[in-house]
DNA sequence: ATTAGCACTCTCGCCGGTAGAGTGCTAATT
DNA sequence: AATTAGCACTCTACCGGCGAGAGTGCTAAT
């Protein structure tokens, strides 16, 4: 393995590389940091650690990139995790109790906040359930046959759909029905819902087919909903100068691809996940921009209860430290406020 | 005035450099468009041209390249505005009947429909109303004294907002007191809550409140919930290959400032609205890389029951003609979606 | 194991030269 | 009076060469 001096020389090229952009030296490298080593030295290291592949050469005489095996090396064994600080945490916080909406409204605020904390991109998705539940519907008249049925669903998820019935009804028989349905399905699942012992009109099947319809959609969780924020900070890093690359994420960014592309549902339950360039082949194979990025992945709310992803996408020369720890730290506030809302 | 020469030179520097981004010369408008005159006459007809300030020169020796002065004679005056193909249309119509969903969703829709079809980005915002009406509330008990109320307004728009009561209140209570309110709020606008001669408990007090706010965002018509697709167009092309001028635009994007910053409310109540480069001051002053782009807007719906406004923002190398006739044509065809669905 | 020394490589910025496109002006032509 | 041919001029874009600088890899000495 990696011995004592090859190890720091690794990281201070990383923290180097990670501030400056540029390759760098081993006269630099030993000048800074104080190494009892001449630039010889150093570079004979730096050799040694390329063979390992941590390092690359953009051409033969230039300084040392990270590879994305050297920043895997560098966020698994040599990277600290720091404590974010007390006032960026104050911050965020304090940029939370601003907005009381729904929950759209909350998961675009903390990709918002989470961008700006971390001058990268964000995606946060809404918290889900596994199997939701019914808690109240109601009818409302629009037009002639066109209908408004609105869905109250646990954790306060709420749906509309307007739909066209067969025939026109008023407003007392709509509220009435509702009613009807209410006492029959409040508090039932998706599954539950199929096998309808239930006598039904005409009336209540069709609203009982769109109730089903809005049920499938919200259980399988549809990635659209998350929210994106600050990709400008990711295109002007100076890997992005060129406008090709640049092209290359905003597709991503435009259609959508971006968010459906990060496996958000593939994850370990809890802590906090690195996608570091092109580990991930589904990445990578996305997008070609996709490669000079990573992306770190954490979860909020409790599994089987109510539980949504945080996620930053930012260069793979990127402050890992810092940005795990902000993503940590906004999960835990998330779980709490979504605890303090409900049980 | 300008005699037909000169107009048709004009029209024809603006229809190549629309193509091709290219300033623009004597001989090959004299060659590709068989004017009987030799390139000198032509040139001559530039010069003045330029006089007038309608063309300009990016250094002494290239081609000419229209000024938003040209650009808006040519808007004015010059452009016959084209039917949409018929094959276009449908295009659009077909994809509207994809998603039955609320109007977020279909502004959502139509803004990415529109930005496909003019290769440029979109703006639309949902429709709304100048005075909206409260037809329904609800009050559902998520958690103590943490309770969702949902309130219908009128055109089936739906908003929700959580609330935390002084004291727990069980679901029945609830329910009774939102009965009694429907019955007395039903059908008011905003200003007529206000007055309110109405007697209320601790707990309706409380509710009405959160209505009154609710209401106010709504009537003020907060353009954030407008729906941008398709920057990327605008941003493949070539005005836009410096990368700071990349950034400036993305500043705009992400901050929702474009949506911001385009004047969506200000506009003559039909018809389709240009705006050129540095025209609007407003916009110009709001991004450096405004001035090299041009809006175009249109409104749908009726006004004082429900509109909205549909925009396209490009280069002002843009094509006028076709981007106008579709913008024209969506609105249209929105504003019949509307009409059917409600009355 | 470390290091000094040195030759080598590659980038980057700069200079100058040239080809090409296009203008503006003047004087001749219609 | 309008048009045009002719010509000098200007500016850009592109290419090759050159030197400085940064950094390497190797070898031989410590």
């Amino acid at each position: 393995m990696l011995t004592e001096r090859q190890s720091r020389i690794l990281e201070f090229v990383i923290s180097e590389y990670v501030e400056n952009a540029t390759p760098v030296g081993s006269q630099f490298i030993g000048d800074k940091y104080r190494l009892r080593a001449s630039p010889a030295t150093i570079r004979h290291e730096m050799a040694e650690l390329e063979e390992h592949g941590y390092l690359s050469h953009p051409h033969t005489s230039s300084g040392r990139v990270p590879t994305d095996h050297g920043y895997r090396f560098f966020v698994e064994t040599l990277m600290r995790e720091e404590q974010l600080p007390w006032e960026a945490q104050q911050t965020i916080r304090h940029q939370f109790h601003q907005v009381e909406g729904g929950e759209e409204a909350w998961a675009h605020l903390a990709a918002s906040v989470l961008a700006r904390a971390v001058e990268n991109a964000a995606v946060v998705t809404p918290p889900r359930t596994d199997a939701c539940r019914i808690k109240h519907l109601e009818l409302v008249s629009l037009h002639d046959a066109t209908t408004l049925l609105v869905l109250v669903l646990d954790q306060g998820r709420l749906k509309q759909q307007i739909i066209t019935l067969d025939d026109a009804r008023a407003q007392p028989e709509l509220s009435a029905a509702a009613e009807r349905l209410n006492k029959q399905l409040s508090g039932r699942t998706l599954a539950e819902l199929g096998r309808s012992d239930l006598e039904t009109s005409p009336l209540e099947r069709q609203v009982i087919d769109a109730v089903e319809e809005i049920m499938g959609e919200v259980d399988e969780g549809t990635l659209d909903e998350a929210y994106l924020e600050g990709i400008r900070h990711v295109l002007s890093q100076p890997e992005f100068s060129s406008s090709d690359r640049v092209l290359g994420l905003l597709d991503l960014v435009d259609e959508r691809n971006l968010i459906r592309a990060i496996p958000l549902r593939a994850l370990a339950g809890d802590g906090v996940t690195v996608i570091i360039g092109a580990e991930n082949p589904r990445l990578a194979a996305a997008n070609d921009a996709m490669r000079a990025c990573s992306v770190i992945i954490g979860r909020y709310g409790a599994p089987g209860v109510a539980s949504g992803a945080v996620a930053v996408l930012g260069p793979t020369r990127m402050r890992y430290s810092r940005t795990i720890s902000t993503v940590r730290y906004l999960a835990n506030v998330m779980s709490e406020l979504l605890d303090e809302r409900y049980e």
